[in-house]
RNA sequence: GCGGGGGUGCCCGAGCUGGUCAAAGGGGACAGGCUUAGGACCUGUUGACAUAGGUCUACCAGGGUUCGAAUCCCUGCUCCCGCACCA
């Protein structure tokens, strides 16, 4: 196989519009894969995924479906900016990647810095590489999501969410970065990857008509406050928040301006001026001294902390600290507040007493308020409080509440009495933007939200998940788990490419949501080049997706309602293939907005979902240089060996990994198969005409043996292939069969008869169907050479026939090779020179005890005897007892299918067995002649073997 | 932390609705055949022991259920993946 046969069986597809598919009388299969991303060039990985539904969609073609799979280009999104960006900035690092890895030409890599071409360039890469792969694509429905009728779709689709009331205005917490003007995801981060959104409440202490305002996950804790903390090292300010002024550090306030309307730094606070004076606690009202801290954290929360000491370990060893210091103390003056501080218990806790934290910094071994292990106690306490705790009884209310309740109602209540504001931090620092800027959370309040916390639409995409197929099961738990997870996705951006927003044109709709149901596009977009796109409006998807009235439209009725018919004929869709990267996103989505959108009967079918892969065992990825391309690898080894690979060294979901080493042995495998009929050649003496095989009536075992061996294979490659098993497909139809075929030929070398010629001849005919779909190229080539007419592609898949699966036959040739091994491996240990070999097959009645022994389906001795007994099987009671012990043990081994004619079988191959064993052998039908006693060795399925 | 999935022979991996499992298949290694040689191809070996087809030890560790466990149950250890405004 040359690529040079490949690229003609490629042009021939497409010239003939082979899988160009429209509506007929056939029944109907729509296939999709998440359409890419195209922003580098195509690897391995990414082959995969487009592979495994052309094998599926090839395969069943031959089984008489009309098969849809098409393909479109995901080109909406920032990705493709930034790099734009970056090449036009000629970042060394970018040129690098695009030139090494992506390979892009000097000529053409200067072009990368416009977005648009950088999405055109590699969508039509793409294309080309595809069809390189031999794909079996509608091409006419290729698009790309920036088409200006793509985003007249799109529309649509948020008009309608709209009108339903699932896509909202709201406020909502995301990280930002300040210098860019945006919000980032964590992949655009140099730093803090892993910073989570906490949620803290900004609580008020009055001092002298201001506020300082400490930020805390626990306001349950207010209850036992003792003092707050500032630290004097660092800087404050004053700020207004609407009539209010706050004290709050210089470093918060980046964070917190980003969160509150209208902050503004009023002028410079000295933190030491505030040392010893007092704040009153809103809910209390005690009053509380201000101590200093060095563990405040300016960049935290507000840089301001209320202090818990009973509670809060850094609170307690900290105040510990603090009266260790004379100098401190002396400094501010604060010998006698110090002294008078009272540590007060607000949480009950099992096993602990009223000084939670002294217990857990003691077990810690925490030092010092700078003292690493710190962090760990605090973890350990805040976490068994908050599972554990119940509010101590003597607390007003909540008095013996759980923690976890109490701490919500509490913090309600002190911000209904405008005591206490919600704020929120990273859960780690610093956070980073690429650009170099500190990330803050940010409250972006004019943004628009896709309400998937909305309790119906959930219970609709529940519905819709109970109702597929999901492929592997286990993904159904994630599936729900996340439909119950999601909260408000927002769907509106500032920057990218992609379609804006109808209502809101300041914002383009984010790319995730103009990805949920564009399977339904693919269905009807080959119309639209006859179309005006003024026609596109939304009576006419409306029309066609959901049959609503069309009165108004100016298109004629025909054509409108071919359209619609289109719809309908492909519509739902069968199969959705994606990668698990995309589970928790594209696939969720695509359930909720179906469900929302569609009617019932037009929800998705099936999923399936699909893993990762590897290259000689380490993670795949183009910005680290690990890939092959795809293109170069099929250059190298050829597309079918491609295809092949990888869809036999890993079931779809599981990852595959790339080996050099096993993508030759696959190519040698192909090989053997291309050469196969030169074999059969080889034999006959001439070539093989497919349309004239002369039928042979079988008569020697091994014959037949290799018949039932192929539908076998064929039958569990069949099943297999229904559940895009495409690796147990080809371990049975291709590893396995050829392992048959080899045996075949070993056993029959030297037989050149019609029947041989007449098994190969067959066999060949039937496996070059059951590899089409795997290997498209190679068998559309060996069709046309050996009297096939049209494509093979076009051929009915192969049936298998029960009756031909035979086990007795497999079993026949098992005991062959097993009594061949066995003689060998005697032969090696008894290591002396042999002269005859006698076999004593077993005797009838030995083979009534198994028969007996198997319908009891248990090593039950004493069963089997006494029913031998009972059946009068044999007259020596003493050889039966014996025996039933033996087979007692033996049938727990092997599986029973019937008596078999072990005299026939042996004498048919004894000149073989013969020349295995290189020795002389005699059947025994008897024990007329036996020494050594040995027949009474024999067992069904195990001749006896005397070795003279 | 929450959710999901694993740990099998030199390596990758199948098996895991309990017995046909010393455990498929591939890769690697070794031996033999073929070949001018190499490659390719074919056959065999690749846990240990064994002068009769056997025995022992094995599927992360420990315990249990069973006539019987890689497979079922419990406990522990350990590895991987996802957790959002991003394709």
């Amino acid at each position: 196989m040359n690529r040079a046969i490949e690229k003609k069986w490629q042009e021939k597809w497409v010239n003939s519009g082979l899988f160009d598919t429209d509506p007929n009388s056939m029944e109907k299969l729509f296939i999709t894969v998440a359409f890419p991303y195209p922003s580098g060039a195509m690897h391995i990985g990414h082959g995969r995924t487009y592979t495994v539904p052309d094998v599926y969609g090839r395969f069943k073609r031959m089984q008489g479906y009309n098969v849809l799979f098409p393909m479109a280009w995901h080109v909406t999104g920032s990705p493709v900016i930034g790099i734009a960006k970056r090449i036009q900035e000629r970042d060394k690092w970018t040129l690098d990647l695009y030139e090494k890895v992506h390979k892009v030409s000097k000529a053409d890599i200067d072009k990368l810095s416009n977005p648009e071409y950088i999405v055109e360039y590699f969508s039509g890469q793409y294309h080309d590489v595809m069809v390189s792969m031999g794909y079996s694509i509608d091409w006419r429905r290729e698009f790309k999501t920036t088409d200006e009728t793509y985003k007249k779709f799109i529309e649509w689709q948020i008009r309608k969410l709209k009108s339903m009331s699932l896509v909202n205005k709201g406020k909502h917490p995301v990280k930002y970065c300040p210098k860019c003007n945006n919000p980032v995801g964590d992949h655009d981060l140099l730093d803090g990857e892993s910073a989570s959104i906490n949620e803290l409440t900004l609580i008020k202490f009055e001092i002298d008509g201001k506020f300082l305002t400490p930020a805390t996950f626990r306001p349950e804790t207010i209850y036992g406050v003792s003092n707050l903390w500032l630290n004097p090292d660092v800087k404050y300010n004053l700020v207004n928040s609407g009539a209010e002024s706050w004290i709050i550090s210089e470093k918060s306030y980046n964070n917190l301006s980003n969160q509150i309307k209208d902050l503004k730094i009023i002028e410079e606070v000295d933190p030491k001026a505030l040392i010893g004076k007092f704040v009153k606690n809103p809910v209390t009202g005690e009053n509380h001294p201000v101590l200093p801290a060095s563990f405040v954290d300016p960049e935290f929360g507000t840089g301001v902390v209320f202090s818990v000491p009973a509670h809060a370990p850094a609170d307690y060893i900290a105040l510990q600290d603090l009266k260790n210091n004379s100098k401190l103390l002396n400094e501010y003056n604060l010998n006698d507040l110090v002294d008078n501080i009272k540590i007060l218990n607000v949480i009950t806790l099992k096993n602990y007493g009223e000084i939670p934290a002294k217990e857990i910094i003691e077990k810690n071994n925490v030092k010092n308020q700078n003292d690493p292990n710190l962090e760990e106690a605090t973890n350990q306490l805040y976490k068994i409080e908050h599972s554990k705790g119940i509010i101590n009884l003597d607390i007003p209310v909540y008095g013996g509440e759980k923690v976890a309740i109490a701490r919500d109602k509490i913090k309600l209540e002190m911000i209904d009495e405008s005591n206490a504001e919600i704020m929120y931090d990273f859960s780690q620092h610093p956070v980073i933007c690429r650009c170099g800027a500190n990330v803050v959370v940010k409250i972006m309040d004019d943004q628009w939200f896709l309400k998937y916390s909305d309790e119906d639409w959930k219970v609709k995409a529940r519905e819709c998940l109970a109702d597929e197929n999901i492929i592997p099961s286990e993904v159904r738990t994630n599936l729900s788990y996340y439909i119950g997870w999601l909260e408000d996705w927002a769907c509106s951006r500032r920057s990218g490419l992609g379609t804006k927003l109808p209502w809101d044109k300041q914002w383009l709709i984010e790319p995730l949501s103009d990805s949920t149901i564009y399977m339904a596009y693919y269905t009807i977009v080959k119309y639209f080049k006859d179309l005006n796109i003024g026609d596109l409006n939304d009576e006419f998807f409306d029309f066609v997706f959901l049959g609503k009235n069309s009165e108004s439209l100016d298109i004629k009725p025909s054509l409108l309602s071919k359209i619609r018919d289109e719809f309908n004929y492909w519509y739902p869709l069968d199969w959705r293939l994606s990668g698990k990267d995309l589970v928790g996103n594209h696939l969720t989505f695509h359930m909720f907005h179906h469900s929302a959108i569609f009617k019932k009967n037009q929800w998705p079918k099936g999923m399936v979902v699909f893993g990762m892969g590897l290259l000689e065992g380490r993670k795949m990825s183009s910005s680290k240089g690990n890939v092959v391309l795809l293109s170069d690898a099929i250059e190298e080894y050829g597309a079918d060996v491609v295809r092949l690979f990888l869809t036999s060294s890993a079931e779809p979901w599981q990852d595959f990994d790339w080996r050099e080493k096993e993508v030759k042995g696959i190519k040698r495998r192909l090989k053997w198969f291309f050469e196969f009929s030169d074999k059969i050649k080889n034999i006959k003496g001439s070539s093989i005409n497919l349309n004239d095989i002369k039928e042979i009536k079988l008569e020697k075992e091994i014959d037949h043996w290799l018949i039932s061996q192929l539908n076998l294979r064929l039958k569990d490659a069949t099943a297999a292939l229904e559940v895009f098993q495409t690796r147990k497909a080809l371990q049975d139809s291709l590893f396995l069969l050829k392992k048959d075929i080899d045996h075949y030929l070993f056993r029959v070398e030297n037989r050149e008869d019609e029947s041989v010629i007449y098994v190969l001849s067959t066999l060949f005919k039937t496996w070059i169907k059951i590899l089409t779909p795997f290997a498209p190229h190679s068998c559309e080539e060996l069709w046309q050479n050996h009297g096939g007419e049209g494509f093979i592609s076009n051929e009915k898949w192969p049936q298998y026939d029960l009756k031909l699966i035979d086990e007795k036959i497999a079993k026949s040739e098992e005991i062959i090779e097993n009594l061949i091994k066995d003689i060998l491996q005697i032969k090696k240990i008894i290591k002396k020179d042999v002269n005859k070999i006698h076999i004593y097959p077993s005797q009838d009645w030995k083979w009534s005890v198994y028969e007996i022994a198997s319908e009891i389906a248990k090593p039950d001795i004493g069963q089997i005897i006494s029913r031998s007994i009972k059946e009068d099987v044999t007259s020596d009671k003493k050889e039966l007892s014996q025996f039933a012990k033996k087979i007692a043990k033996e049938m727990t081994k092997t599986n029973y299918v019937g008596k078999i004619d072990e005299i026939a079988i042996l004498t048919n191959e004894k000149e073989f067995i013969s020349k295995q064993i290189n020795s002389k052998i005699i059947i025994h039908e008897n024990d007329s002649f036996d020494p050594e006693n040995k027949s009474k060795q024999s067992i069904p399925y195990k001749p006896a073997i005397y070795i003279e």
